[in-house]
RNA sequence: GCGCUCGUAGCUCAGCUGGAUAGAGCAACGGAUUUCUAAUCCGUUGGUCGGGGGUUCGAAUCCCUCCGGGCGCGCCA
């Protein structure tokens, strides 16, 4: 990347000038490049002068002419280099590097933007919605940021495992089977009463009538508790297999489904206890145990086993997060939901008091959708069941509308859908611009082709002949995408992604306005060609890390 | 009450871990286009960055305080 490139450069200029004494520094501090928010500021600037300037004990600009003084730029990177009064260090890159760029897209391909370093491997865990009900626009905003995430690391070069951890065990769990089993007796025609925190959707009734239709009425002897067990794990076993579904809908997919059972069965739980115990971490107190997280940072202690001798759900998930840990994970993504915010801090303890370090768990806080139509706030209501669940959405307004407009802001703030926007097929709606710039190309290439013109590689066309401001602009756009992709990852910022896509095809769709691709000059045809082809390519290999569909 | 988080143009938001005259999109207004998809492009108007204080060469960004919104504060999960 030209960024480096020029680090390199400008680093070499500030030694040479402390080595001649024309700069009186101790220390070279590390160079940073920016990108100025101006255009007329050049591809890339540099604050080096202005950091220097108390060392040197000389004014930014001043600086900033001794340091250029020294610039040495045997490969003829850079067209020009601009010290303004600010002291500022403006880069202007060359044509023949912008044209350079052009091969490495022709020869990475669908790789383009992808890094080839090697980084660390991680596990990212999201959604996690309880098997117990439909998921809501929520579950289906952190699955999309979760798995662009994930998408967006594997480009930079880490190793990455999605995980989905399943909490299959518990109080919800046992309210969900005597919802099942109440529904079920009803439906036979028995006078049962609902459980009073029942489950209310009609979705559990459809999950009896399924019994029923499969087995009848074979369950309707057995005691109510039973009956409740048994269905507990039915309806699980159907809700989790819905749960799949409907994020194959929206391309989401994951590595591991880690069940929270399994942590109470194998004994992981009380395993990590007398760990935490042996540690002097763990005390008894008014009946119940706990841990002391709140020597790491946590407001309060917590409880691990209560009184009457139940596990709590905070206990297994130490056991889940150390288990992650010893699976060689060296880092832990956790995407939840803002509701379980007040849970970081204890988590965090607890990964301390394990002996890991801090930095090992990181917690994304993902903030709900407002669901809107045409403006309006669609109302929901969780006690009447009276919701647009994410399976609706979906299959109202297409999964690459969702996909792309879950990702047009930070993860951590509150993000508004509407729903008729989200339909529309003109300008206003994000999703469709970007699609119709990649099958506006397309067409022309194909148009081309018809007219004559080929596609041919770089090394058979003349790339000087593309020097129209908008051509150029074109590409420098393009040979962001790396840079893009790798603060998305570094960031955790997969929404950066969608504003790219946007940008890129704001500059396809000028270069469009002002340049023809097929006219009189064939030379200049074929370069063109080469050039929108190229765009093609960059705007598809982003698509393909939002997994939203590129036309034709 | 305590904790977390947000407050930037009329609306929806960026602002890359402190830099240049605070940027986009939508809306409003004004233009372009003999066209390879009008699902397009260009321009103009619009700001006490919630208020106040501090840190320094320099603050929307970091610290303190106040105001206002959202969320969380169980031996629930």
């Amino acid at each position: 990347m030209a960024k480096e490139k020029i680090v390199e450069i400008i680093e070499r200029a500030v030694m040479k000038a402390k080595a001649y004494s024309d700069l009186k520094i101790e220390t070279v501090p590390e160079i940073t490049l920016e990108r100025p928010r101006e255009k007329a500021h050049g591809d890339w600037a540099s604050n080096i002068a202005l950091v220097l300037a108390g060392q040197a004990k000389l004014p930014p600009k001043q600086v900033a002419d001794i340091i250029i003084k020294y610039l040495d730029d045997k490969q003829h990177f850079l067209e020009k280099v601009e010290v303004p009064p600010a002291g500022f260090i403006n880069f202007y890159l060359s044509k023949d590097w912008l044209y350079s760029g052009l091969k490495e897209i022709e020869q990475k391909g669908t790789k383009f933007g992808h890094s080839s370093a090697i980084k660390e491997n991680v596990l990212i865990e999201f959604v996690s919605a309880n098997p117990v009900g439909p998921m809501h626009i929520g579950h289906g905003r952190w699955a999309v940021v979760g798995d662009v995430l994930a998408r967006v690391m594997e480009a930079a070069g880490y190793l990455v495992t999605r995980e989905f951890y399943i909490n299959d065990f518990g109080l919800q769990m046992q309210i969900f089977g005597k919802s099942v089993a109440a529904r079920y007796s009803q439906l036979l025609g028995k006078d049962v009463s609902f459980p009073e925190d029942g489950y209310q959707g009609e979705y559990v009734k459809d999950i009896a009538r399924e019994i029923i239709k499969d087995e009848s009425d074979k369950y309707l002897s057995m005691s109510s508790s039973e009956r409740a067990d048994i269905f507990r794990e039915t309806a699980y076993v159907e809700v989790l297999d819905y749960i799949k579904e409907i994020l194959s809908k929206i391309e989401v997919f994951f590595d591991s489904w880690f069940s929270e059972s399994v942590l109470h069965k194998n004994g992981d739980i009380e395993e990590t206890i007398n760990f935490l115990s042996e540690k002097g971490y763990v005390y008894h107190k008014e009946g119940a145990v706990w841990l002391k997280t709140s020597d790491f940072g946590d407001d309060k202690d917590r409880v691990l086993v209560r009184g009457n001798g139940e596990l709590t759900y905070f206990a297994a998930d130490i056991a889940y997060h150390r288990n992650k840990l010893e699976r060689g994970f060296r880092k832990l993504i956790n995407i939840w939901g803002a509701d379980h915010h007040g849970y970081v801090k204890r988590v965090k303890a607890a990964i301390k008091l394990l002996g890991y370090d801090k930095g090992s768990l990181e917690i994304i806080i993902g903030q709900l959708v407002n669901l809107l139509r045409s403006g309006e706030p669609v109302r929901m209501s969780k006690r009447t069941g009276e919701m647009v669940t994410l399976d609706e959405l979906v299959d109202e307004v297409g999964k690459d509308a969702v996909r792309f407009l879950f990702l047009m802001r930070n993860t951590d703030s509150s993000l508004d859908f509407d729903i008729e926007l989200a339909k529309t097929r003109t300008n206003e709606n994000p999703v469709y611009y970007v699609k119709y710039a990649h099958a506006r190309i397309c067409s022309i290439i194909n148009f081309a082709k018809g007219q004559g013109v080929p596609l041919l590689t770089t090394d058979r066309v003349k790339l000087d002949l593309l020097a129209d401001e908008s051509e150029l602009d074109l590409i420098r756009k393009m040979l962001e995408l790396e840079e893009v992709v790798e603060r998305a990852a570094s960031e955790r910022t997969p929404h950066i992604l969608t504003k790219y896509a946007l940008d890129l095809a704001t500059a396809f769709h000028s270069f469009y306005t002002r340049c023809r691709v097929v006219g009189e000059d064939k030379d200049l045809s074929l370069s063109r060609m080469v050039l929108v082809n190229s765009a093609r390519v960059v705007l598809a290999n982003t698509l393909s890390l939002l997994g939203v569909e590129a036309p034709f």
